[in-house]
DNA sequence: CAGGTCATGTAAAGCGTTACATGATTTT
DNA sequence: AAAATCATGTAACGCTTTACATGACCTG
C-alpha cells in the first residue's frame, strides 16, 4: 500500500467532511485550508482517480440533468488510511516560502524607505488574508477540534504578523527620517 | 530579459552578501533563509550556470590545490536585476504548507487525546526551530534591515506559535479529561 | 588512515500551477 | 441573451527534492 500523497490527504479529509465532487472539494479548499494547504483542479481530479484505483474512494456517476458529475465517498479502507495518517506520529511537514521576508533578509544596504515599502506590502497582504478569515466565519470563542481550531490559529497568526509589521514600520520610519536628516538635501538617482 | 527564477533571487542575494561558491551559498541558506526560503544543491548549481548564461553573474575557476572550485560574483547587470527585484512593487509570494494545521482541520471527530498529540508535536517542532534560531545568533535589540530583521521576525513568530500550542493544549486537556469522565470506563478500539 | 568537510554536479522522480478545452445549467 | 456557476478533465511547464556519483583536502 503506497502512502498517501500530500494532495491525497486533503481529498480524503474533505470527503469525510461531506464533500462529494472534485468541484466541491476545490470550493471548500479555497475558503479554508488554502491558507496553509492549497490544491488545484489539476491535482484534485487525477488524485481522485488514483485514490479510486487504490480502493480508498469510490465514485458513482450522479449527473445533474445532462451535466456530468461524479460523487465520491470514502471506502472503509479510505477511512482507515485517513485515520492512520491523522494518528501517525511521523514528522509533520512544515514549509514556508515568504518572498517578503527574503527581501528583508537582503535589505542590508537598501535605503530605509524601500525596506519600509516592503514591510507595508507584507502587512497589506496579511491584512487581506485576515479580512478573508474574519468574513463569513464566526470567530470561535472556545474552538473545538476541527476547522475552528485552524481558524483560531489563522486569526491569531496573521494578527501577530500585522502587529510585527506595524512595530517594524515605526522603527523604520524613525531610521528613515534620521537618514534623511543626515543626508540633508542629497538624493540618490 | 527573462525574469529571475525564485532560486535565482536567493543566489543573487547571497552573492551580494559576499558568498562566492555554490557550496558557500548552500551553507548560509541552511542556517538562515531556510526557515522561509529553502534551496538545494540541485537548484543552486544549475541556477548559477543559468545566471552566468544570462550575464548576471560571472564565475572564475579558483581551485584550492587540486580541488575544483568556482568563485562567482555579481556583474553590474546582476546587481541591477537584484535591486530591481528588491524594489519591485509586485505582489509578494507567500505560501505555507503546514501538515499539523491540516490534521487539526480534519480533527473534528477524533478523540481529544489524539488531537492533543498533534498539537504537542507541532509545538515540539517549533521549539526546535526556535532553539536553532536562538543558538549562534545574538538576539537583536533594534534589528537593522537585513538578516537581523528576518531573525527578529522568526523569533517572534515561532514564539507565538509555541504559545498558541500551549494555550490550545490546556484547553484540550480539559476537554480530554471531561470526555474521559463522561465516557466512564469505556475505551475505543 | 578514517572520517569529516569542501566542492561540484546530474538524473529521476514528485509535486504543483497554469492554461486550455468543453459543455450544461442557472441566474440576471 | 449574456454572464456566472457547475463540472470535469488534460497537457505543458516549472520548480524542487532526493539520491547518486566523484574526488580532493584536512583533522585526529
Amino acid at each position: 500500500m503506497e502512502p498517501l500523497t500530500p494532495t491525497g490527504r486533503v481529498v480524503l479529509g474533505m470527503l469525510r467532511m461531506g464533500k462529494r465532487t472534485g468541484y466541491e472539494i476545490k470550493q471548500l479548499v479555497d475558503v479554508s485550508t488554502r491558507f496553509f494547504w492549497a490544491a488545484s483542479y489539476g491535482q484534485i481530479y487525477p488524485e481522485l482517480k488514483r485514490l479510486e484505483a487504490q480502493g480508498l474512494v469510490e465514485g458513482t456517476p450522479q449527473p445533474t440533468g445532462g451535466r456530468a458529475r461524479t460523487e465520491y465517498s470514502l471506502t472503509p479502507a479510505g477511512r482507515r488510511a485517513l485515520d492512520d495518517w491523522l494518528a501517525s506520529p511521523a514528522e509533520l511537514g512544515y514549509e514556508v516560502r515568504d518572498e517578503g521576508l527574503l527581501k528583508l533578509f537582503f535589505s542590508e544596504d537598501r535605503d530605509a524607505g524601500e525596506v519600509l515599502d516592503t514591510v507595508r506590502a507584507m502587512r497589506a497582504k496579511h491584512e487581506r488574508t485576515l479580512a478573508r478569515l474574519q468574513e463569513a466565519h464566526p470567530t470561535p470563542e472556545e474552538p473545538e477540534p476541527g476547522p475552528y481550531l485552524s481558524l483560531d490559529y489563522g486569526l491569531g497568526l496573521h494578527q501577530w504578523v500585522i502587529d510585527w509589521c506595524r512595530r517594524t514600520e515605526r522603527r523604520l520610519e524613525r531610521v528613515a527620517s534620521a537618514g534623511e536628516a543626515r543626508a540633508g538635501g542629497r538624493r540618490r538617482a
